[in-house]
DNA sequence: TCCACATTGTAATACTATAACAACTTGAGT
DNA sequence: ACTCAAGTTGTTATAGTATTACAATGTGGA
């Protein structure tokens, strides 16, 4: 949500405390016009999301909703991560059986993610040249597409072997 | 590995037969070029992969390869998974944490498929067009791939809700 | 034959996700 | 304010997916 990206990919110095102010407030409004109820479990985990660009795994989140004795037992995690990603609030990067805030909530769009192998973190890309090219490969192969996920593995700007000039 | 397909995706009434005995030959084949071992287990598990363009689950296959009370431990099956993964010869599909044969062994490829959610047949596309697009953006962004995986999910022609034409 | 290495067997366990039902909020309509 | 219906959360148990660790066996080369 920061401007200071290296094409997509979060530049480590950025700002965070700025993604996160934006994504909340994003689902806040998200939310108030689908008249959605953004209610405190569902508003914790979405902060717990977005704590970093990092994706993280259901029973991470788990564990940073349970700080105390007062546990928290799975179906709580999972319901609400049902409802942000329904929401287009939260994606789920299969391969690494981790959720991630979207940073582009509200527009229509699919997941696309580069996932940086060193790092950890997920820059989502929504590239339309690339959605097209998909899309024309399912119309010659008579394929209508509901759903799609593309998940790229390789090493982000910051972690590259050859450094990135400035 | 049958020609009759649509786009890329089988007809429903190919010789599916001759999808195996391509496969498993290619495996044969890739394996003894490389000095891999294609042991009776790991071409046990690649004949059950085999047996349909549905991606089948570790634990399916492991009932497939127990038919009697001779039973097999989870770790044979994902040992052989694991062989068969690095050697090109079978895919996982994350999304649906199943395996499907790969239609192009021993071609350096990655993962491209259409899933359809109706039957479940998955066609493996590896359109380079779709990896242009993606490599495009990737270099955009200074982010250096090692992997991808495109899952497309939908309706199949077969499957589609206005049937295809004869 | 003997050794080193790869493969498989075996038992236990970790990790991810869901089912089923009870309790409790919340807000609209009265 | 009261009540109901719907939505949300709590709770317990369990299903499904995957890995660790170590023992046993097989395989091919020196």
């Amino acid at each position: 949500m920061d401007e200071r990206f290296q094409g997509s990919f979060a530049d480590p110095e950025h700002d965070h405390a700025h993604c996160v102010i934006g994504a909340m407030a994003s689902a806040e409004t998200i939310c108030r016009v689908r008249g959605a109820r953004l209610t405190g479990q569902r508003r914790r985990v979405l902060e717990i999301i977005w704590k970093s660009h990092v994706p993280i795994g259901a029973y991470d989140i788990l564990a940073a909703l349970s700080p105390d004795e007062r546990a928290v037992a799975p179906p709580t995690v999972y319901r609400a991560l049902e409802f942000l990603q329904a929401h287009g609030l939260v994606h789920k990067i299969e391969s690494l059986k981790a959720y991630v805030g979207c940073q582009h909530p509200g527009h229509d769009h699919v997941g696309q993610f580069l996932i940086c192998q060193d790092c950890g973190n997920a820059a989502e890309i929504d590239d339309p040249a690339i959605e097209r090219a998909i899309q024309g490969r399912a119309d010659a192969a008579g394929f209508h597409i509901t759903e799609m996920t593309l998940e790229v593995r390789g090493l982000c700007p910051s972690c590259a072997p050859a450094p990135a000039p400035q």
